[in-house]
DNA sequence: CTTGGCACTCATATGGAACGAGTGCCAAGC
DNA sequence: GCTTGGCACTCGTTCCATATGAGTGCCAAG
C-alpha cells in the first residue's frame, strides 16, 4: 500500500507528464506543486512508487513516467470528477438539440465527444430489443425481388431485399402477405414480433398455396433476420484525425488503431468487456487492452441507458491522455444522451 | 519537349523510385534497365529532365526523384493499362457478387478497392434522380411525430421524421394523407415525383381542412426534402489504415488527410472537379490538390455510370504511389460496378 | 522521517574526420 | 553531333570522442 503523500506524488507525476510529455523529476515536482518537503524526500517517495511499478524511468537517470499500473491507480483514486464548464454544457445542448433521427443523434454525439476530448470517439447504437414494431412494408421491386421495410419506434428503419428467383411477384400477392406478417408483428416489441413471425413460418402450409410456400418462406426468413439483426452491433466513430496529433503518441501502433476503428468488431468486443464496478464511467488502460493489440491505447467508456438495454459510448486515445477531463466529458455526454433518448420515446 | 529516351528515363526513375523509396541515380538506372547506353549518357538526359522540372534532387549530389510535374507526365504517357490478374478479377467478382442492398454494394466496393490498391478508397453514392419512386409510407410515431419513408427503385430507402408540435395525429388522417402523396409521386422518377409533391403543396387549401393546412404543409415539406436529398453527396470510404504504412509518406499532412476523409465535403468537391479528358480514368497529382490542403496526395478516379447520371470512385494515396497498377485497378472496379448496377435495375 | 551534499549515470549536443554515392563537366572517340 | 570514360567536387551520412547537464541513489547529519 502506498502512503498518502506517495499517492499525491503519483498524481503530480501523472498530471505533469500528461501536460508536458516529458519525464518528470523530483525537482520539477517541488517547483510546480506545493508539497512542504524537499526534493530528496520526493525522491524517496518516488523510489517507493517505482518499487511498486507505478512509475518507471526511460533510462537510468531520468525523470519518471507513469506505468500502465500507475495510470490505473491514478484513475481509481481520482477524487472527484471535475464538472464541465458552462460553455461545454451549452455546446452539448446545442449540438444534440438539433438532431433529427437516430442516425443523426449518434453521428452528432460522437462528433461532439471527439471535439471535446480531442480523442477518437466511439458510440454503440442503442439496442432495440424492447422497441415496438410500428409498421411493416413489403414492396415488389420487380418480378423477382421484394423489399421488406421494418419501421420501429423512435423512427428507426430497417430494410432488406428478398430475392425470389424465377417467380412472378404481383402486387396483390405481396399485399396479402404483408397483411399477414403485419398482423403477427406490428404493435408488439421486436422480440415478441420475432416470435410471431417464427410462429407464422411454422404454419405456412396451413394458409399458403402449395406452389407459393417456398417463396413465402424466403420472405419470412428475411423479415426474421431483420427483427433479429442487433442494432447494438453497430457503432459510430468520429475524430480519427485526432490520432495524428503531434507527439507521436502512436508511434508504431497507429495502423493497429486505424484498423480497429475500421473493423468495428474489435471495438465492439472491447466495449463489451469493459467492467463498470459501481462507477458510471470505466477505463481500460494500456496493456489491459493487449488482447486486441491496443496495448498503447486507453479507453474510457460509460454506459448509457436506453430503456431496457444498455449501450456504451466513450473515447479511445493514447496511454498518455488527460484522464480526469476525459472521464468528466464522457460522463457528461452519456448523461445528455440518456436524457435525450428518454425524451424521444 | 523531351526526347524519346528522356521520357523512358523518366519512366525508369518513377518506377524505381516508387519501388524503392530512394532517390535513383544514373548508375542504378543502367543497372536495372537495359538502355543501350552508359551512365554518363543517362546523366545528360537527367540534366535535361531536371531543366524541365520533371525530376529534382534532394540535395546537390544525390539521385533524382520525380516532381509533381514528372508524375503527371508519367501518368499521361503511360502506354497501356496493365490488365488485372485472373485472381484479382475473381476477387472482385466474388466480393461484389454477394452484396444485398445498395449500402452493402458501396461498402464492399470501397473495401475491395482499398484492399487491392493498398490505398484509401472512396466512392460516391450513385445519383438517384432518374430512379423511380416505388412506394411512400407515412407512419405515426406518436401524437406529434410522423415518419415518412420513401422507397426507391433498386431498394434504396429514405426516411425522415416530421414533427407536428401540439397536434393529435391519428392513423386515419395519416393514411388519407399518404394516399394523396402516393397518388402524386409513386410510379414516376424522383424528379417528377418532387414536382408532383410541390404541385400538391400549392393546392393544399383546396383539399385539406383549414385547421390542418399547417400540419399537412409540414409533412409535404419533409417529403419534398427527401425527394430532393441528393444521395450523390454521400460517399463511402475504406482503408484509412493504409495511410499509416511504413515509409512516413504523409509526414506532416496525415492529420489533413484524415480530416478530409472524415469531412467528406472536401472529397466530394475534389472528386467533382476531376476532369476526364477522353480517358476513363483521371488523376490529380500532388499540388494539383493544393486548394484542398492535399498537396502531398494523389487521387485516381474513374466515372461509373449509373443510368442517367454519373458518379465517381477512386483511391487517394501518397504522391509516391504505383500509378500504373492503381489506375488499372480503379478502372477495373469501376467497370464491374457499372455492370453490377446495370444488372440490378 | 527529512534534508543537504555528493558521486554517478546516461541521454543529448557538438565537432571533426572518414566515407561514399552521385553529380557536372570535359576531352576523346565513334 | 551524340556518346563515353575519367575525374574533381559536393554533401549527406556515419563514427568517434568529448563536454554538458539533468536527474538519480545513497549517506550521514539534523
Amino acid at each position: 500500500m502506498v502512503s498518502e503523500r506517495s499517492l499525491a506524488v503519483l498524481h503530480a507525476i501523472v498530471s505533469d507528464y500528461v501536460a508536458s510529455n516529458e519525464p518528470v523529476g523530483s525537482k520539477a515536482i517541488v517547483d510546480r506543486h506545493s508539497f512542504g518537503v524537499s526534493a530528496a524526500t520526493i525522491r524517496n517517495d518516488m523510489a517507493l512508487l517505482e518499487e511498486d511499478e507505478l512509475i518507471a524511468q526511460t533510462h537510468t537517470s531520468s525523470g519518471r513516467i507513469p506505468t500502465d499500473k500507475g495510470y490505473r491507480l491514478y484513475v481509481d483514486t481520482l477524487a472527484r470528477i471535475r464538472p464541465l464548464t458552462a460553455a461545454q454544457r451549452a455546446a452539448i445542448e446545442r449540438f444534440l438539440g438539433e438532431s433529427t433521427d437516430l442516425e443523426d443523434v449518434m453521428a452528432r454525439t460522437v462528433r461532439l465527444l471527439a471535439q471535446l476530448t480531442n480523442q477518437v470517439a466511439v458510440a454503440q447504437y442503442p439496442s432495440l430489443r424492447r422497441t415496438v414494431v410500428r409498421h411493416i412494408d413489403l414492396v415488389a421491386l420487380g418480378e423477382d425481388r421484394v423489399l421488406s421495410v421494418l419501421i420501429l419506434g423512435s423512427g428507426v428503419v430497417e430494410q432488406q431485399v428478398a430475392w425470389l428467383p424465377a417467380s412472378r411477384v404481383t402486387d396483390a400477392w405481396v399485399h396479402g402477405l404483408r397483411q399477414r406478417i403485419a398482423d403477427a408483428a406490428v404493435g408488439s416489441d421486436v422480440e415478441s414480433a420475432a416470435a410471431g413471425v417464427t410462429e407464422l413460418e411454422s404454419t405456412v402450409e396451413e394458409w399458403a398455396q402449395p406452389d407459393e410456400i417456398e417463396l413465402v418462406r424466403r420472405v419470412l426468413t428475411v423479415v426474421s433476420e431483420q427483427l433479429q439483426a442487433n442494432r447494438n452491433e453497430r457503432i459510430a466513430v468520429a475524430g480519427a484525425a485526432n490520432l495524428s496529433r503531434p507527439g507521436g503518441e502512436f508511434a508504431g501502433s497507429l495502423p493497429v488503431v486505424l484498423e480497429a476503428i475500421e473493423e468495428q468488431v474489435t471495438l465492439l468486443r472491447l466495449f463489451g468487456e469493459l467492467v463498470h464496478d459501481g462507477r458510471d464511467v470505466s477505463a481500460s488502460i494500456g496493456r489491459e487492452n493487449e488482447p486486441y493489440g491496443l496495448s498503447q491505447t486507453s479507453i474510457i467508456a460509460s454506459n448509457y441507458e436506453d430503456g431496457a438495454a444498455i449501450s456504451k459510448l466513450g473515447v479511445l486515445g493514447p496511454l498518455r491522455m488527460d484522464y480526469a477531463s476525459n472521464i468528466a466529458t464522457v460522463r457528461a455526454v452519456a448523461r445528455y444522451l440518456n436524457r435525450f433518448l428518454g425524451e424521444e420515446r
